[in-house]
DNA sequence: CGAGTAGGTTCGTTTGTTGAACTGACAAGG
DNA sequence: CCTTGTCAGTTCAACAAACGAACCTACTCG
């Protein structure tokens, strides 16, 4: 009786919660794209079972939002690297961050970390629009329609 | 040995990874979003053990992400309505929902639902930007540093 | 009184997660 | 050449979670 996959389902989110619903997966990814890229870089960073992480480094390869590229010949020795796929993904997590940091903090309190332009060192605040209008996606003002050439 | 938790975590990701890790929750939320409220509805729709969808139901009750609304004295029966924490994840199921659909799909293939705008029609394609410039969030202009009233 | 419906709970089996111990390839030091 | 150390894992046994089927409760309708 193994868990129910979603990976082959005909919902972009239950796709993208197949990986996400790994568990530590989107810990791997923020610290990847906090600039981490090895094995033991991850593992005391995450403080996350071995096992759990060779798992998970390997499958984010499978599907290709990571690449093991070598940095060492002798011992070899291989980095993990975000592949566009992967980098992609950074929007999810921006979502997640806004998210948890709007509505997972006791009212007063702010996680310790936070996201800052390199720029200007504003606080950055992301949110979701329309690419098309720059609009604000609101719930109400949207439908699930069936794709026309579907 | 328990499963690892990060609701504890000092980084908003890891509190929203802790939710998101709940195998199922974000398909019910998606459901949710789509209009779904009753116990059956979800059951039906998603194909879920009834136990874990009474465990998730329970424990988006209990993040205030859900709430129980009575909709029958005799026999009592409830409904499951999103409060506006719930609400405020439509953010992340829509980088989600983006995600998967420009990454998680063969190439010349698209998965048979879109989002719409319902007054235009038109398909909606959501990105992340910042709330003030309005600027896509590219992962090289914006770095990670301390709150600094933290 | 019997069947049906809504919303669950209980249970035995199968997977997945965890931490500790172990492996293998090499490098450096004595 | 022998020990210690590093990096990147694998193996293992104990425990937790997910699975589907069966069961339960409280009601309504005919």
């Amino acid at each position: 009786m193994r868990r129910t996959r979603f990976d082959d389902a005909r919902c972009p989110v239950a796709r993208a919660t197949d990986l996400m619903g790994d568990w530590w997966t989107p810990l791997v990814l923020r610290d990847a794209f906090f600039g981490q890229r090895r094995f033991s870089g991850f593992q005391e960073s995450l403080d996350i079972p071995k096992a759990v992480l060779a798992a998970r480094l390997a499958r984010l390869c499978d599907e290709g939002m990571m690449e093991k590229v070598p940095y060492s010949e002798h011992p070899p020795r291989y980095e993990y690297h975000l592949t566009d796929k992967g980098r992609a993904f950074w929007d999810v997590l921006a979502a997640m961050w806004r998210w948890g940091t709007d509505w997972c903090w006791p009212e007063g309190e702010h996680p310790y970390l936070s996201l800052k332009s390199r720029a200007t060192g504003q606080i950055v605040h992301p949110i979701v629009v329309d690419e098309l209008t720059g609009e604000r996606l609101d719930l109400d003002a949207v439908r699930f329609g069936r794709t026309s050439t579907g």
